[in-house]
DNA sequence: CCATCTTTGTGCACGCGTTCACAAAGACAT
DNA sequence: ATGTCTTTGTGAACGCGTGCACAAAGATGG
């Protein structure tokens, strides 16, 4: 997966399990598309089918959020569709700042995802002067400097950093002074934040370097299934033996 | 987290955790930035801390590849960059195509993270003809017509889809058939592949919406505790009574 | 009203991941 | 060589998450 939660170790925040929490925006994705083909109520099966979860497990994360579905017949669509959004806390408006308006940021600002279920772009940071009153997205950049008055004037709680690495922690420093209290990090580096402050990170080396791993595990097994007898990997080397590689190839920096 | 594993339950791949796995590159970062300013041990307490984790957690995930480490003194940090860096399987060159060329697919054909580490972007593939031969990050995009050739001339396994939602999941189908086995997914969309391939997910909606029941979540607490006795919560009733909401509010669209 | 059939909600068991706490290992000084 | 001190590596306990499997609940038909 390409975040993880920083902080908070597992308080199953008012009987939600996290696990649970993470999985909701995916269910909520599947009703909505199953609300706009006005189909009334779905089973458990064919949820979870198009959530691509297991149907038990779809059932235990509902029961965390009461009995909502009707036993031989499912669950109403649209009603589930206002239980999750309310539970998610999206019946509400947030408004959110993005800091960084490079590629990234900008592709940010202009993703669609973004303006519809709840969220809103208050406004859009960066700390180049040049950019300043360039209009992303139909939405004018404002410079760093006036972060904190924009923060106050839109009551922002979430924010996200599409910085880069060496100025994301400052710019965290900034966001939480100022009241942020949730950020969304695609900066590649660990946030430093106070207690009662969420972290979620999105990180495209990790999950790039994750896929590889098992990428070059899956070519290990296939050449020793392809070659020779199969029982030995002919490929890698199991861990533990420190022989073949003494001195220290070169590494690619940062 | 922004992503999810998808399929493959829990193997233990050669025994590493896949908890373990997903660390990783975070150790290697660390890493990476003491191997620049030329540091040559770190203990595990150091380490853990600019990785962000407990020491304890990071001594069993290194214990997992071996004993890398001396008592006493700590880790070896050139040695341990190029393990980590081997087990991850960065020490050889993943060429990686990237489908979709809009803010997104532009935005990631020009972050850095992707050059370095071992990874390539071999090639850019769009779906609008306009777009064919325009250089983005200095790479030509070429058409969806020519991305299974693309594939094979390039030995690509590694496919990063930055479609949008509805054109994902065919994209997908093509480049498995093509010989692709992992894939990274931006669409906000649910992609089914046969087994063997990876597939990892990277949705901002999701960790947005996530972030926002926390949020909610906070509020309640603090709006419970500062006014009144601070024992039944004033702001968000609790769950199971279904009284207040019988009929169903606008809930936003796709 | 009763029987049957579908689907939910959940008790239970299992396994992974995390954390504690400590013994073993080695560096370093004397 | 011996003792002390630091830090690793890991055994063990615990908790969360998952999935099975089934009883309870309600719809539906006769």
């Amino acid at each position: 997966m390409a975040t993880g939660r920083t902080h908070r170790p597992a308080t199953r925040s008012r009987g939600i399990p996290e696990a649970t929490v993470a999985r909701l925006p995916l269910y909520l994705r599947a009703l909505t598309a199953l609300s706009e083909r006005s189909v009334p109520t779905v089973s458990s099966e064919e949820l979870a089918a198009a959530a691509g979860v297991n149907s038990a497990k779809l059932r235990k994360d509902f029961s965390y959020l009461g009995s909502y579905g009707t036993r031989g017949v499912g669950y109403d669509v649209e009603y589930l569709v206002y239980q999750i959004s309310r539970e998610l806390g999206l019946t509400q408006d947030w408004p959110v700042v993005i800091v960084g308006i490079g590629n990234l940021g900008a592709a940010l600002a202009n993703y669609g995802g973004f303006a519809s279920r709840g969220f809103r772009v208050a406004a859009l940071i960066d700390a180049d002067p040049a950019m300043a009153g360039k209009p992303v997205a139909g939405i004018p950049v404002q410079h760093t400097d006036d972060l904190e008055k924009i923060i106050e004037d839109n009551g922002v709680s979430i924010g996200v950093i599409a910085t880069p690495a060496g100025a994301a922690q400052q710019v965290c420093d900034r966001l939480v002074a100022a009241g942020v209290t949730s950020i969304l990090n695609f900066a590649p580096t660990v946030l430093n934040v106070p207690d009662g402050v969420d972290v979620r990170k999105v990180d495209l080396s990790i999950e790039l370097q994750i896929l590889a791993f098992h990428e070059q595990r899956k070519a290990g097994e296939e050449a020793a299934a392809t070659e020779g007898t199969g029982a030995v990997p002919a490929v890698r080397d199991e861990s533990g033996d420190k022989g073949p590689d003494g001195d220290v190839p070169a590494v690619m920096p940062a």
